[in-house]
DNA sequence: ATTTCAAATCTTGTATACAAAAATGTTGAC
DNA sequence: GTCAACATTTTTGTATACAAGATTTGAAAT
């Protein structure tokens, strides 16, 4: 992405409050903030900056920075979005993938099932990561493989949850294998269709939880 | 967008700087550029984080900002999304298009017709612009609005010049009358054909462009 | 001439200072 | 009790100050 030698404090900053857990419309106090992470307000407001174009925070002129949890309608536009990315890199990779980036991708899968095997939603998670990040890298586009990272780590904290749900991670198996399947037949329309269902079915699930929680 | 009421100096000095023209690799000097500007580091350096966020600028710790125009592959590649984004919109836009959008499209495109007739590449610049514009905000879904018009604004400089090649005009409003069609008869597949075939087009036009000055 | 090392200079990253806008509290009229 | 006007306090936005890392320069050694 861009320079990840962890090193200036404005850009830790950025990932600890975007890691914190703030409620939705809070404001983010600078000096509050600034004596609770030991540091002055200048490297904290150059981090505002940068979660403020990520949309997490919201910057309003002369009145201060405040978090800006996504509501129910945008995180199902935002899972809308990641299913219609990650068709893209399906659509592009089907037609470019290599040889060996099919052996691990089948090889993620298997590990995936070892998870599903062992009831184990942690490990599951890491290896169907992995799993999509290998297709991201497999459009053979860069920049829409940054694109597709960046906004699955945004809809991380949301999607996490999901694989508790009865029968996901057996769901999510299967859909796999259909995504595995369309790759290795090179077709990129149905390439595509797979990981969009796929996905999308991420959003309906995330749906269903938000209705139980209400 | 984000809040857009043209205030604090560091968000103005973050479109000065996009519009500016600066050579790729060129690194932007905090106290050069404050002065120029007229103004303090601080809020010069709140609107780098922006640039680096969007892309536009290398953010190298300890060394500074390093402007980064896109070279010919990363342009390819944004082309490549952009019409991913695009084809996306209009999948969804098949499906959600109001009647009174539908009518706005339609004038727009008379009106791109008009300028191809008067051979007027800045009108159908323009109006195209509207015609897009339409279709990223009838998919319903304002997230993927907000990105396709962000990747688009990030494009602009890059898909102007191609009018003026000899029948671009005329090629484009006829793509424009098949993307018309397949949103009235209400067809998300064939929409998202015509829009990615539309703007792909675009890319490699852009790709013969740099073949051409190289 | 080339390389090495260190001093000097420049530039960034962060802290602090200050001014202006916004929020808060207080007084007084009605 | 409510509201308005004004004073007070916070808080933001920007400028400046300072320290540490990077770069450059130049002299000495090979």
């Amino acid at each position: 992405m861009d320079q990840r030698l962890a090193d200036t404090i404005a850009q830790d900053l950025e990932e600890l409050i975007f890691d914190g857990t703030f409620s939705d419309g809070e404001r983010l106090d600078e000096v509050k903030l600034s004596e609770q992470f030991g540091v002055s307000r200048t490297p904290l407001r150059e981090a505002f900056q940068r979660l403020a174009l990520s949309g997490l925070v919201d910057l309003i002129p002369r009145r201060g920075a405040f978090v800006r949890q996504p509501g129910p309608v945008e995180l199902m536009e935002m899972f809308e979005v990641m299913a219609e990315l990650e068709a893209a890199c399906g659509r592009l990779a089907a037609l470019r993938i290599s040889d060996e980036a099919m052996k691990d991708l089948t090889d993620a899968n298997a590990r995936c099932q070892e998870a599903v095997d062992a009831v184990d939603p942690d490990t599951y998670y890491l290896e169907n990561e992995r799993f999509h990040k290998i297709i991201y890298n497999q459009s053979g586009n860069s920049f829409l493989e940054q694109e597709a990272s960046k906004l699955h780590r945004r809809l991380k904290p949301f999607r996490r949850q999901q694989l508790r749900f009865r029968g996901r991670m057996d769901q999510s198996m299967s859909e796999h294998e259909n995504i595995v399947r369309a790759l290795d037949s090179g077709n990129p329309e149905e390439t595509a269709n797979a990981l969009r269902d796929h996905v999308a079915v991420q959003g309906e699930k995330f749906h269903n939880l938000m209705a139980t929680l209400k």
